[in-house]
DNA sequence: TTTTGTGCAAAAGGTTTGCATACGA
DNA sequence: TCGTATGCAAACCTTTTGCACAAAA
């Protein structure tokens, strides 16, 4: 394992999490791999090297981390739950044929949400749902 | 069992559906509550009357009727596969406290999605996440 | 030393599958 | 009759839970 990051180490204990070897693995990983990994890409990820974390522990350290706002929950429908430290605010797209998840930047949606029959919610995120480009290019429709 | 409608029988058929007893329970159930009924809603509603039907058949059921196109689903992150015959094109909200869900006009975001990031996309359907109006009243926030 | 986290295995949903039987056309 | 749908039970996947043990502070 990478010598643990006295930043990383201080930074969840600011949040009230003891830093253990495997959260901070987990959060490691989140770091170096930004593209929405599922919850056993992460846990066979780290499981390659020292120190290993059984699915519990996984699903704890992702759920403390979440608690404690420093990485996202990515809720997709039909696909495991994803996560994420990109934690600014922003939306999702997810394609429908390869389920491709992408970032889409912040923009706010209460104006246009009004006149759509939505009223007064708070909105939080917004998944767009289609074919990305690739998938759209590569069948015509 | 209500008798069967000649309409939905013969709709059925025009889209190479068999007209089975289950399935037009299943349908019929969808007709009358348009509130997004999960699929173990749906099983234990119908198997209050004849006919009765197991849990494949439901699911076999809705796949076909989506097939087909005389419903759709609405599949939801963390929450169970919803179906609807609501069949135009619209969009979801979803409260993230009280899980409810709304129908959203149909409204088109190509031109406001372009704008962040996202480009050429043929976009399905949107699903809004936040509060609803009752939740967000009820907490300040 | 106290408290919190970890590992394991079992359980809990939701959904799919395989196969023999029943039923619609 | 033929082909497709149904019922049942088992399998599958993701996620949660309970409890004894280990590690952080």
């Amino acid at each position: 394992m990478n010598p643990i990051s006295s930043e990383i180490a201080s930074s969840f204990r600011r949040h009230g999490l003891r830093c253990t070897a495997q959260r901070y693995a987990v959060f490691q990983y989140l770091l170096k791999h930004p593209r929405h990994p599922t919850v056993e890409e992460i846990r066979k990820a780290i499981n390659r090297h020292d120190p290993r974390a059984s699915r519990a522990t996984v699903y704890n350290s992702l759920h403390a981390l979440v608690e404690a706002g420093l990485i996202r929950e990515v809720s997709i429908a039909g696909q495991a739950t994803r996560f994420e430290c990109h934690i600014e605010r922003h939306h999702h797209f997810v394609c429908d044929r390869c389920e491709r998840i992408e970032d889409v930047e912040w923009f706010d949606f209460e104006e246009i949400a009004k006149k759509s029959g939505i009223t007064s919610h708070s909105i939080r995120e917004v998944v767009f749902q289609g074919l990305c480009a690739n998938c759209l290019s590569r069948t015509g429709r």
